[in-house]
DNA sequence: GAAGTTATCGTCATGTTGACAATAAAGGTT
DNA sequence: AACCTTTATTGTCAACATGACGATAACTTC
């Protein structure tokens, strides 16, 4: 159905409101060997041709934000099935993003345990993981404000940490609290004491579940494996919904 | 400047990318005699005519979406200079969210010193303060998926107050401790220990600032007047930065 | 002046944190 | 097999924060 007349809301100039085109980029976290890394892209067209950028595109007719953010990131990092936690992040523009005009991108903020991103044909943009860090210091430029997105996604990520049960979604199904304790210290780019973290981490009520399994063939002492308790997974319509109280808290920076 | 061709970020399809008409809403909330209230316009026509909305309206060229906001406010409201602080709150829709046709709106958050509507003539969509308790329980029916919208803006308000000095932001220039309080009930729906909460506003570092002086005529023992701190107040490019740690703690629902 | 009201300061048991000792259970080394 | 290294897990303890309330202080109202 396409609008043809508007008699509500109207702007005080009264004519037809002005139409945007919208976009949605996506800020896919992961932690790789112990380091914070984020999917980005190599842009192959002007502008800012060769930059790396945020995956993402534009939403069509018919599509949610999410759904188009889902569609996106499949699309450009070559999976079906979209693994973590996928969540809006919040909206920029459309003022000045984009030299060739105004665009509102709605971006999103992914936490996924380490999956392989497909390597396309050598015509279609090349995602890839990058080290965080190596992005912040300016070893590599962003594109558009793609800086300004990634660092409101960080902040996200790591307030998320310390009042949701977010920090499982990079893991796996099963995982360790030595894992879980990794994720935490690269988010927050701290280091945390093994056993407080322990001790928190079990005994928060709604947070953990234990699998009676162990891990094997590591170096020390085998670990017991943890599974997100079923009152902190997540469920269509409720994303996540116990909160850590009192959080876990987050040294001060 | 109007996109006549895109080579970028091109859809499968290689279509010209769709376009969509983009809305900002704002969720303005006050306390007013202890009461957290929202303001809400009368619908004076189809769809939903009748029915109380969000004050809102479409995003016009060249502007931001925090200035959209805030102008469609100051408008609707009949107000100059906005009080308070606004924030981008997330992003709903394009699909299914207007009978008419797919629009996006970016909800906004605005927390607020109680201020007054302009009653604007007959011709104009009147607004007004609601009791928030009396939007939820179903006396007043919203427009669109303004009551969703509503609900997560109070799910932010709520955490917001445990985690920033936003608070502040209900109360004027300078307040009073049973001030502060009473924002904190009204907005968590919950008694709080006078005695408690005085000790934990007054004992973060960073949150509050006594002015020295205090009030005079009301009922009780006169109270000391405060203000936010330094550290605690927005500036431009870093809105209320700081955080109370360890938060406030809100009563477990 | 007495009573009522609100603000503010204290007290105390309980719970949480941060620092760190000690033990457990594996693999690797000699 | 005895030892060493590594990592996991269980405790201990002081410092601090919270929640529940008692006790005053300083006004207004009657």
């Amino acid at each position: 159905m396409t609008i043809t007349s508007y008699t509500w809301y109207m702007p005080a100039s009264h004519t037809a409101p002005e139409r945007f085109p919208v976009t949605v980029d996506v800020v896919a976290l992961t932690v790789r060997n112990s380091q914070l890394n984020v999917l980005l892209i190599t842009r192959l067209i002007e502008p800012f041709k060769g930059k790396l950028a945020l995956p993402g595109g534009f939403v069509l007719a018919g599509e949610d934000l999410l759904e188009a953010a889902g569609r996106e990131l499949a699309e450009e990092a070559g999976v079906e099935h979209l693994p973590g936690h996928l969540e809006q992040l919040g909206s920029y523009g459309p003022k000045g993003r984009d030299p060739r005009g105004d665009v509102l991108t709605v971006a999103h903020l992914l936490l996924a345990p380490d999956f392989p991103v497909l390597s396309a044909g050598s015509d279609a943009e090349q995602a890839a993981w990058y080290p965080v860090r190596e992005v912040l210091d300016g070893t590599y430029q962003l594109a558009f404000d793609h800086s300004r997105i990634l660092a409101d996604a960080l902040e996200r990520a790591k307030s998320k940490l310390e009042y949701s049960p977010l920090g499982a979604a990079f893991c796996g199904e099963e995982f360790t609290i030595a894992q879980l304790r990794a994720v935490y210290e690269a988010v927050w780019g701290t280091r945390l004491d093994p056993r407080n973290f322990h001790r928190k981490a079990t005994g928060t009520p709604g947070f953990l579940e234990d699998t009676g399994r162990m891990t094997a063939g590591d170096a020390g002492r085998p670990a017991a494996l943890f599974r997100l308790a079923p009152e902190a997974r997540p469920t269509p319509g409720h994303p996540a919904r116990a909160v850590l109280n009192p959080p876990l808290m987050r040294p001060r920076d």
